[in-house]
DNA sequence: CCCCCCCC
């Protein structure tokens, strides 16, 4: 022990008893109120004795250990003990000498506080120590007390200072280890730093590997977690996906180092990203979360998240297949619940629809538990979501007046995600929306009569109680963008809405001299159009490339792009 | 750094 060998130098060269030197250790420790270890103590009762400690008087100075609420700003040759409670990013910067410099942070825990730690350049090495992770003790050694960037004091740990991992000459008992708190999802905000949450995986997306804007590849995944208070998606890039392999959807985990991160996609939202410390940790553990039961129908549009209600079944569409923009084909029921102040519409997808279709009938009475609102962005309404804890229990419901919702008129006049593809990338079939120039004279309309239930050509109409005949027109065009070119038929409506005219007026000149004149017209109007289309993309066999279906488009005008802008000024 | 589970 140093403490005895300094012990021993004092009596040899004072003749002090030990005892003596211990109330003079215990008197210096008061006198500099407790800032001072005992060999800290030791060494400046020595030296003010004349006692020679050489040697030692820098490792002795490092000596003086202090608690974290006793750093105070410009502190110098600053020793803490701690434990490591959480764990920053790491970064690179460009120094001024165009070097790189390297910068990063942790949190260091004692019973007395947190405080920041940032490490700069070669000190940063010290997070590639495997011991380096959270609730390790830690011993840093002339660290100096700054101004924090967001207020607060920070410990940096620069060229002079020292990092102990795991040090030897500590009492562990007086840093017991930290309990992980966990965040609430609602109490998330972007100014946490890094955090740690538990809940129930109720999604987890396939991973999406993508090109970044520097031309370097990279891969995504991400889980949606719930928890008592809300829902949140948390991103693992590259490397860290692995962790969610063993992860399944229902499992309840727990993850910790989350960094909480603004969505630059949707505004307001707080996205969580796991980092290279993040540690996901399956619990055993069987939860119900108690979503709010609402009463009224009409309320549950100003409501988000999960949510139970009852009402009547009041429409129902047959299942459905569809298939999705990844190509996977589904099914999906969607049906209206009413009771006597709204109505709202709700979907079950894949099993669920399945299942669901089989025992849900117009006119029933549901319970519907746990289910998920979400706004809808086509029918600018929230609509329900038959999730994974969610259930649905027939229940025995008379409600007199039930309110029956119209079809919604409200629909977006732009509904475009504004998620353009370039043509040439198109490599399946499904849902796309793209943007281009009408390239193309109209050659040729052609016509047909469509029932107008199904809106299928009356031959292969399979309603039971077929509609209204339908005249219904094709045109057929080219879209070119920068990267290529694809055919794009317009169909009924979107053809009408494409040339300006309605269908029976078109078909009555069809067959006479002036349709050519017609067809230049009309032409001369649509050629040069920027547009923007959505619609289902196929591939054509006989053409052998692909196709889309417009089924719906819109004109990109100069005018209304100046609008939108002058609307992002305003707002 | 990725995109808004999924459909009109």
């Amino acid at each position: 022990m140093k403490t005895e060998a300094y012990i021993n130098k004092i009596i040899e060269d004072t003749g002090l008893s030990k005892t003596e030197i211990q109330s003079l250790v215990e008197e210096k420790k008061e006198e500099l109120k407790g800032l001072i270890s005992d060999e800290g103590a030791l060494f400046v009762i020595a030296k003010e004795l004349g006692v020679e400690v050489s040697g030692e008087n820098q490792e002795l100075l490092n000596e003086i250990e202090l608690n974290i609420s006793d750093i105070a700003l410009n502190m110098k040759n600053i020793v803490l003990v701690g434990r490591i409670k959480d764990i920053f990013n790491l970064n690179s910067f460009k120094k001024s000498n165009g070097e790189v410099g390297y910068v990063g942070a942790f949190k260091l825990h004692d019973n007395t506080g947190d405080i920041r730690i940032v490490l700069w350049d070669d000190q940063v090495n010290v997070f590639k120590d495997e011991r380096f992770e959270k609730n390790e003790i830690v011993k840093i050694l002339n660290g100096n007390a700054k101004q924090g960037r967001y207020g607060g004091i920070e410990i940096h740990i620069g060229r002079f200072s020292k990092i102990v991992l795991a040090p030897e000459d500590v009492d562990y008992k007086k840093y017991p280890k930290i309990k992980e708190e966990f965040k609430l999802i609602n109490e998330i905000n972007e100014n946490l730093g890094s955090i740690s949450i538990e809940g129930k995986v109720m999604n987890r997306s396939p991973v999406r590997e993508f090109t970044r804007k520097d031309g370097q590849n990279g891969k995504v995944c991400s889980l949606t977690v719930r928890d008592s208070s809300g829902k949140t998606r948390i991103s693992f890039w590259n490397d860290d996906i692995d962790k969610t392999e063993k992860i399944d959807i229902g499992d309840f985990i727990s993850l910790s180092s989350l960094n909480p991160r603004k969505s630059n996609f949707i505004e307001g939202q707080i996205d969580l990203h796991a980092t290279s410390w993040t540690q996901i940790t399956k619990k055993d553990k069987v939860v119900k979360f108690n979503s709010q039961v609402i009463d009224n129908i009409d309320t549950l549009q100003n409501q988000k998240g999960y949510i139970s209600f009852q009402g009547i079944i009041s429409a129902i569409d047959d299942v459905k297949k569809i298939t999705l923009k990844s190509g996977e084909e589904i099914s999906l029921l969607g049906f209206n619940v009413s009771d006597k102040t709204d109505a709202i519409r709700v979907t079950a997808w894949r099993e669920r629809a399945d299942e669901l279709s089989k025992s849900l009938k117009n006119g029933d009475g549901v319970l519907l538990k746990d289910v998920e609102l979400r706004y809808n962005n086509y029918s600018q309404k929230n609509e329900v979501t038959v999730a994974i804890d969610s259930s649905i229990e027939k229940i025995d419901l008379k409600i007199e007046n039930i309110k029956i919702s119209k079809p919604s008129t409200n629909f977006k006049q732009n509904n475009f995600s504004g998620n353009f593809t370039d043509i040439n990338t198109i490599q399946s079939s499904g849902f796309f929306e793209l943007k281009g120039v009408i390239s193309n004279e109209l050659k040729n309309i052609r016509f047909y009569e469509a029932c107008s239930e199904c809106r299928k050509k009356i031959d292969n109409c399979t309603c039971e109680k077929a509609g209204d005949k339908k005249l219904t027109m094709i045109t057929s065009h080219f879209l070119e963008d920068e990267s290529g070119r694809i055919r794009a038929t317009f169909i009924g409506e979107a053809a009408e809405k494409l040339v300006g005219e309605k269908a029976e007026l078109i078909v009555k000149v069809k067959d006479t001299p002036d349709y050519e004149k017609l067809l230049k017209k009309l032409s001369s109007s649509i050629i040069g159009r920027d547009i923007m289309i959505k619609g289902r993309v196929k591939f054509n066999d006989y053409s052998d490339a692909y196709e889309i279906v417009a089924s719906n488009f819109q004109d990109i005008s100069v005018n209304d792009d100046l609008e939108n802008r002058i609307k992002e000024i305003m707002t």
